[in-house]
DNA sequence: CTCCCGACTAGACCTGTGTATAGTAAAAAC
DNA sequence: GTTTTTACTATACACAGGTCTAGTCGGGAG
């Protein structure tokens, strides 16, 4: 429930926002309406209507599918400090949106850190970047990853070695963390596909 | 002339792209008419069959603004080789497009350089690397530019010094290149304003 | 208990819009 | 010189689809 939103204004407002980025264009009240198994266009309506009053569509009396989803939740969400236990992927944690085709890093889910330090500078990641990673649990072998350690997010390569598993950091100042089979196995948010750097 | 329409056929698809990624929604057939003062809807209606038939666009029969272009040509283009005297932004000479809003990098026109080679390894870009540039022939001391030298774009900081102007760059094994007041000016193409990196 | 609001159904009105028929005129192709 | 293609005008039709009136039902607030 999106900022004020009921429950079914949300999935209304996520079918327009899904059904626009798929097709090219904005569904009609009445596809809204098939959607949903609304036996009566006035029902899609007036869920348009309240997304309308709050602020979440713009739409131009009386012209078909002339309707514009304003704040749009599509994209690539920026999460900021992350708490462990915390719903991680919440994309109303987002503290902004990265304007880029949901598929420009390819299929899945995605969400992107901004790197604070110089811990990764050998991979030539750097301050105020933003890594894109894929949201998955797993990472094999050589892949850089979204790690969980405590109640902190970092950066790291992770190498799987005799003795454990290594997270290994990409700048010789930082050292590496070595985790042995006793340890508690690290939490992985998600793998790194790429890098946005905006100057 | 986008491989085999006609002139006004290339106006009629630009202007539908334009107003979607504008408004949110495809024009309708009258409203692309009005755009060009035609004073029926066949007009419009015909060059839009003309471009459905050569596969840039696609429409769903009798459904309003039910239409999608194909091959979108937004976007910032990225450029290959570039050979000098050539259009240089002639975006036709893209080898692909970068699906990010036309605003991600701020206002302008924009094109994108893969970077070859490690010149610019000091300042965290690598080899693959995708460099982002705002097209302008002028930049800034201490900006990052693409530099017309001879036929090739190269990728320097420029730097303007007491003897001439100076295009550093951030590779100690790769020389600086210094240019006095009687050598031409280099021709500069684009500053830098950021970079995406696919792994 | 009553009132209000969210979430719908049923049915209808009417206009915006895709699309058709019938032409005109000029340029390009054959 | 004739045909084809491009680029339009003028008019009209039918229906998709926005929007209206009138109502039902349930849940939560006062």
């Amino acid at each position: 429930m999106t900022r004020g939103l009921t429950a079914r204004q949300t999935q209304v407002l996520e079918f327009i926002e899904e059904f626009t980025s798929g097709h090219g264009y904005p569904p009609t009240v009445r596809e809204v309406a098939a959607n949903f198994g609304f036996r009566s266009p006035r029902a899609a309506h007036d869920h348009m209507k309240a997304l309308e009053k709050k602020g979440f569509m713009r739409s131009r009396a009386g012209r078909p599918r002339a309707l514009e989803v304003l704040h749009s939740r599509r994209g690539i969400p920026v999460l900021g400090k992350i708490a462990a236990g915390q719903p991680i992927l919440a994309v109303e944690e987002a503290e902004e949106l990265l304007g880029l085709e949901p598929t420009f890093f390819g299929q899945g889910r995605f969400f992107a850190l901004r790197v604070r330090g110089e811990s990764m500078i050998g991979d030539h990641i750097t301050e105020g970047d933003l890594v894109i990673l894929r949201a998955q649990e797993e990472a094999r072998s050589g892949e850089v990853a979204a790690v969980l350690l405590g109640d902190e997010v970092t950066l790291k390569r992770v190498v799987p070695g005799k003795q454990g598993l290594e997270l290994r950091s990409a700048n010789p100042t930082v050292p590496s963390i070595f985790l042995g089979p006793q340890d508690e196995p690290p939490r992985i948010l998600g793998v790194m596909v790429g890098l946005v750097r905006k100057n």
